[in-house]
RNA sequence: GCCCCGAUGGUGUAGCGGCCUAUCAUCUCGGCCUGUCGAGCCGAGGACACGGAUUCAAAUUCCGUUCGGGGCGCCA
């Protein structure tokens, strides 16, 4: 029989005092050695939490107490002994250990302290993210977004949503706009997808009628922000028979959810990210885009004119810039959803509200100055979207592989995309999406 | 793509022409300590991104390179 001694018996917080005058193994890495001489406490560090070790050298022996003192911080070890009340201890009890195994040895010194008095850069502790992980406030975000989306996969489900996936690998510029990964496809040129929008809105004609996809959505923009990345992941929804009204309720069921379930199941989460949360409530505050672009011309924005490069007032049909979002979020920090938008300034597949393509069922759901989600009642009349992409500009054929199930049935439809990383910086309340990334894509980082 | 800003021990910083043999904290190593949990005390270790220029003198000024931070546009 193989030796199993080392192997773990509880988590650190699942110890209470049915174990006490019991023998136990725990499983962690070494966050602090306090070493009095005769006595040290050294303090480790699981999923759950902390436990300390209370090492004698009159009881276990000047060597094992040598050799358990002297092991680098952040070392992976197994320690068993006998878990024992005690008054001082924090957590009311200590364990007396009388093995210990070093499982993996931390060299010195760390690149990134885990529990030093010291910040890091950012930089610094992406470059050495295992260790960055390993802090429970930044643990606490990860444990979120996996709550976020286990909640948005239960309303969907719930729904009678069918879960799918769609391909990365595509041959061709997908909804136009965005610039894309370029890739080699064997012999052929290929791109990585930018959102599986085209794909989705396919399944629509299949009478599978409602699905949603979890998945990586490519960007070769340069932009480098706080809030943009090159690989992000992307909830993507798609109802038939529905409108743009029926996909937002959808969509504030799903947040609602995400908000509650996070709530219910992340108690200790929150409270690392020192982060206090409320549901919000349904329906969430509509306002029009034109209502907006009234009240930036009353708070006498001004922007660059494409055409001239001068400045001047805001104007409806002007897009909203950085600015003007922020100073609509001063008066609206929460969640809202913003409607009419201009046909012009949404992608072919929104669809019109009027027959002057003035504006459009297409909506944004806002978090403060942040868009959250981007979405609409979409363009299923096979005339109607070549006349959109007429007005767009796009080439009719390249969409060829799309437009087809058009031809044969469409019927009408209304979906979103929802940013997994944004609705974790609102929830988590962080403010660089590289937070709650593990390995951040961005214009500069491609390792690790 | 455009505009600002920055780079000093493992980590985070101070210094911004000579007083720098470079500050402080953290860290690492050694010593003392039987109740630590931001332990304490004593001792030691470790750095001016790279290349050029100006100057009697450069961590400090200038140019270039590399890397990073922030903003704009665009978006999820």
């Amino acid at each position: 029989m193989s030796d199993t001694t080392w192997k773990r018996t509880k988590y650190a917080a699942e110890i209470d005092e049915d174990d006490y005058n019991t023998e136990m193994t725990l499983c962690g890495w070494i966050q602090s050695t306090k070493n009095l001489g005769k006595m040290a406490f050294i303090h480790i560090r699981d999923r759950s939490g902390l436990a300390q070790v209370t090492a004698l050298s009159k009881t276990m022996g000047p060597e094992l107490f040598k050799e358990i003192t002297s092991i680098p911080r952040e070392s992976a070890i197994s320690v068993r002994g006998v878990i024992k009340q005690s008054p001082q201890a924090r957590a009311g009890w200590e364990m007396i250990p009388y093995y210990v195994k070093v499982m993996g040895e931390a060299k010195t010194p760390l690149p990134l302290g885990v529990v030093d008095k010291v910040d890091a850069d950012m930089d610094t502790r992406l470059d050495n993210r295992f260790l960055d992980l390993r802090k429970p406030e930044k643990q606490a975000i990860f444990k979120i977004r996996s709550t976020i989306l286990s909640a948005t996969r239960d309303v969907l489900l719930e729904e009678d949503f069918l879960e799918t996936h769609t391909p990365k690998i595509v041959a061709a510029a997908t909804e136009g706009g965005t610039a894309l990964f370029k890739m080699e496809y064997f012999d052929r040129p290929a791109y990585l997808n930018q959102s599986p929008q085209l794909f989705k809105q396919t399944m629509m004609a299949t009478g599978l009628d409602r699905v949603f996809e979890i998945g990586p959505a490519f960007r070769a923009e340069e932009h480098d922000t706080v809030r943009h990345l090159n690989e992000y992941t992307s909830i993507d929804v798609e109802m038939a028979w529905s409108d743009d009204e029926d996909t937002m309720e959808i969509l504030e069921k799903v947040i609602q959810r995400a908000y509650t379930d996070v709530i219910n199941n992340n108690f200790m989460c929150l409270e690392a990210l020192k982060r206090t949360l409320t549901v919000p409530e349904r329906p969430f505050p509509r306002i029009t885009y034109g209502e907006i672009i009234e009240r930036l011309q009353e708070k006498k924005l001004k922007i660059r004119d494409e055409g001239s490069g001068k400045m001047r007032t805001i104007q409806w049909g002007d897009d909203i810039p950085t600015e003007g979002a922020r100073i609509i979020a001063k008066e609206r920090p929460s969640l809202y959803f913003i409607t009419e938008w201009p046909v012009d300034l949404k992608p072919f597949y929104i669809q019109p509200k009027d027959g002057e393509f003035r504006v459009s069922k297409g909506f944004d759901l806002n978090y403060g100055e942040k868009e959250l989600v981007s979405g609409g009642q979409r363009v299923h009349d096979p005339k109607l979207l070549k006349e959109m992409f007429k007005r767009k500009g796009l080439n009719e054929e390249d969409f060829h592989f799309y437009s087809k199930a058009f031809d044969y049935g469409m019927p009408p439809h209304a979906g979103w995309g929802l940013g997994v990383e944004r609705l974790t910086m609102i929830i988590s309340g962080v403010s660089n999406v590289r937070e709650v990334v593990l390995f951040p894509r961005d214009k500069h980082r491609l390792v690790p």
